[in-house]
DNA sequence: TAGAGGATTGAT
DNA sequence: TCAATCCTCTAC
């Protein structure tokens, strides 16, 4: 489990590099699954590319002015579950997108959740690997340290393997869309396409 | 209160 | 390339 002042820091992008190789696990009706975090994506209320830009704050996204350390979840294209680690003091609005886990425990469970019946490409995707881990709305604003939900020390990754380019999925955020805050494992079979 | 669109995915 | 699918946000 990791220390409440890891997530409570100024600087998410930095978290977001460190949370490569962290273990994402949940116990939901008492199935345990866990997978080690492959990809990330850090998000900042000072760029247009966060729902909380320019600290503006509405129903959804208002569990990102909490403090760090709680989850924030919401459905996007009203089908996918996106898990988002808040990040910075209270009032500040830094997140960090889970993007893709490699599997690493209770991978009967996430099949049978994804009605598949083999493990490949399972959970490298950010709407798979809620689905996966049985991850929804109801986990929004938790605290991740919590009996259902948590992240614990997993893999010690070399910075020499980390890659970062720009974030998926987000052209109307301008020029803000070409920072280079998506970040993942070199060479990781795991990372979303 | 109506209308547009989204931090995606998988099939065509 | 495109549809699925529904909640959120904005404007009226």
């Amino acid at each position: 489990m990791l220390d409440d002042s890891f997530y409570r820091r100024d600087d998410v992008t930095q978290i977001a590099r460190q949370l490569l190789g962290k273990k994402l696990v949940t116990n939901v009706l008492g199935k345990r699954t866990s997978g080690i975090i492959v990809e990330t994506e850090a998000y900042s209320h000072c760029e247009r590319g966060c729902h909380a830009y320019n600290n503006k704050m509405t129903g959804r996204n208002k569990v990102m002015f909490e403090i760090g350390g709680v989850a924030y979840v919401y459905l996007c294209y009203g089908i996918h579950h996106m898990f988002n680690v808040v990040t910075n003091r209270k009032g500040v609005a830094d997140a960090i997108l889970v993007r893709a886990l490699e599997p690493a425990g209770g991978e009967q469970w996430m099949m049978e959740r994804m009605r598949v019946t083999s493990i490949k490409r399972i959970t490298s995707g950010p709407g798979k690997l809620t689905k996966a881990l049985g991850i929804d709305r109801a986990f929004d604003g938790k605290f991740l340290n919590g009996t259902d939900l948590w992240i614990e020390e997993g893999l010690k990754i070399n910075s020499r393997r980390i890659l970062s380019s720009a974030r998926i999925g987000i052209d109307y955020a301008g020029e803000d869309a070409l920072l280079p805050w998506r970040f993942s494992i070199k060479d990781n079979a795991w990372v979303s396409k």
